[in-house]
RNA sequence: GGGGAGAUGGCAGAGUGGUCAAUUGCACCAGACUGUAAAUCUGGCGGCGGAAGCCUUCGGUGGUUCAAAUCCAUCUCUCCCCA
């Protein structure tokens, strides 16, 4: 009696949502011998604690990830601390700050902290690049650098890209590839995750361990999210993106603001919906009998339920029908006390946080944005006498009850 | 080592002595409309001011000039070509 499930269920599982497998056939041999064996697949993610606030397009590849959990295999997630330290290889132009230590493993935390919303953190084991990088002598780099050809190195996309582009790329960019891989040979990692963008870096790892006569890494892409805005590819640099420990309104908000051609991807790489489900939805979609916006509803409420809870779906959705389809206000919306009674519109819309300068309030003003119970405000100079709470509106969302 | 080009608002990218707070596109904000914070259309998009106007901004510093993003010097960074 093997601990896994059968070899086809198993592949069933992680072919889902997945963009590439290479080399293809090598799956199901892999699948084979650790059942043979009894041992569990190696399987490797790393990720860069940089930015450790995770969303949903990060989520694609750490559900992948959890797949492999559930089917008992050892999911093993890499901590970039070392190469985080350093800074960004695919850093599009800016060289980021260098991170100290301490940030980078706090940061560490809060990327595993958050993580544990999809991953089995009990199965999961953590390791630390550094552990092994920054051990590694000045010598040992050369001989590790010398595996690798320029030309190859040039290979890479976004490396070609610049490259092409005149736009610098530094030697040390070139090494982290390597590390990376570097990474893969130490853990004798037998599959590695990431995104499509990775596939050029996931692809060293496999050509490294050849070098180190392991055997090399099955490499499997997930593909890259589009964000909010339907465009470019999720990124909290982008500003289109759904964390996964936003509140539960903004997560609902947010999917309901995606374009509609993203419900069909979205539901296929972020939720958990079963396949026949997922083709009723695309064929909804693709003859319109189904309305755009009730599928994203549901979309919404999906993400929400998974990150949060059902109740606090069904509430987001409230909240958001309440905000935009009957256009009224909030239950919760933040109070604020003004200093002075009778107050300048313009001072209180700056003064409480609502905008960042009498400039901008004077603006929404002008532009029929801002509205004290629902009364449109036109002069710039209005003066607010307070002798009870009301409720000031800037734009469609933007509540404050401003109190005596 | 030698020669050339460049650094502009969140990004991309015009401007090359006054008419420049700086064309345009994307992003963003608002309004209209709608099936949603979709799409589309319209407006806005440094700050203070009701306005006129003023202040800060075009890699850093210093200078020329009545006047500089634009000219000069120098520094920092980047790219290209030759060796």
């Amino acid at each position: 009696m093997s601990k896994f499930p059968p070899v086809n269920e198993q592949i069933d599982l992680i072919r889902r949502g997945v963009d590439e497998i290479i080399p293809e056939d090598d799956l199901v041999i892999r699948l084979e011998k650790s059942i043979l064996s009894g041992k569990p697949l190696i399987v490797k993610l790393g990720c860069d604690p940089s930015r450790p606030d995770l969303h949903i397009g990060h989520a694609v590849v750490l559900r992948k990830l959890r797949h492999f959990q559930d089917i008992g295999h050892q999911a093993v997630l890499v901590i970039g601390d070392f190469t985080a330290m350093i800074g960004d290889p695919s850093g599009r132009n800016k060289t980021r700050p260098q991170l100290t230590i301490e940030e980078v493993r706090g940061n560490g935390k809060t990327y595993v902290d958050q993580a544990s919303a999809i991953l089995n953190i009990k199965t999961l084991r953590i390791v630390y690049n550094s552990t092994w990088l920054s051990v590694m002598s000045f010598q040992e780099v050369i001989k590790l650098a010398s595996h690798y050809t320029v030309a190859r190195m040039l290979e890479r996309d976004d490396f070609e890209k610049r490259y092409k582009n005149n736009t610098p790329i530094s030697i040390h960019e070139f090494l982290y590839p390597l590390a990376q891989a570097m990474d893969s040979v130490q853990l004798r990692a037998d599959v590695e995750l990431g995104g499509t963008d990775q596939k050029f870096n996931l692809l060293v790892g496999r050509d490294l361990q050849r070098d180190y006569d392991q055997n090399p890494q099955l490499v499997i892409t997930t593909p890259l999210l589009e964000g909010t805005d339907g465009v470019k590819k999720m990124s909290k640099s982008y500003d289109n993106y759904i964390g996964i420990t936003e509140n539960p309104n903004d997560m609902y908000g947010k999917t309901m603001s995606v374009p509609d051609h993203l419900i069909a991807p979205y539901f296929e790489c972020v939720t958990d919906i079963n396949q026949e489900e997922l083709e009723e939805i695309k064929m909804q979609l693709s003859d319109k009998s189904g309305n755009p916006r009730d599928l994203k509803r549901k979309l919404a409420r999906v993400i929400v339920s998974l990150y949060h809870t059902k109740e606090a779906a069904i509430e987001a959705e409230k909240y958001f029908d309440q905000l935009f389809i009957h256009k009224g206000i909030p239950d919760e919306i933040d109070t604020y006390k003004p200093s002075s009674n009778p107050v300048q519109i313009l001072n209180l819309m700056v003064d409480s946080g609502l905008v960042t300068s009498k400039r901008e309030a004077r603006r929404l003003i002008e532009q029929g944005a801002v509205k004290i119970n629902g009364e449109k405000i036109t002069d710039i100079n209005f003066e607010l006498l307070i002798d009870q709470e009301v409720v000031l509106k800037v734009g469609k969302r933007r509540f404050l009850k401003v109190i005596v």
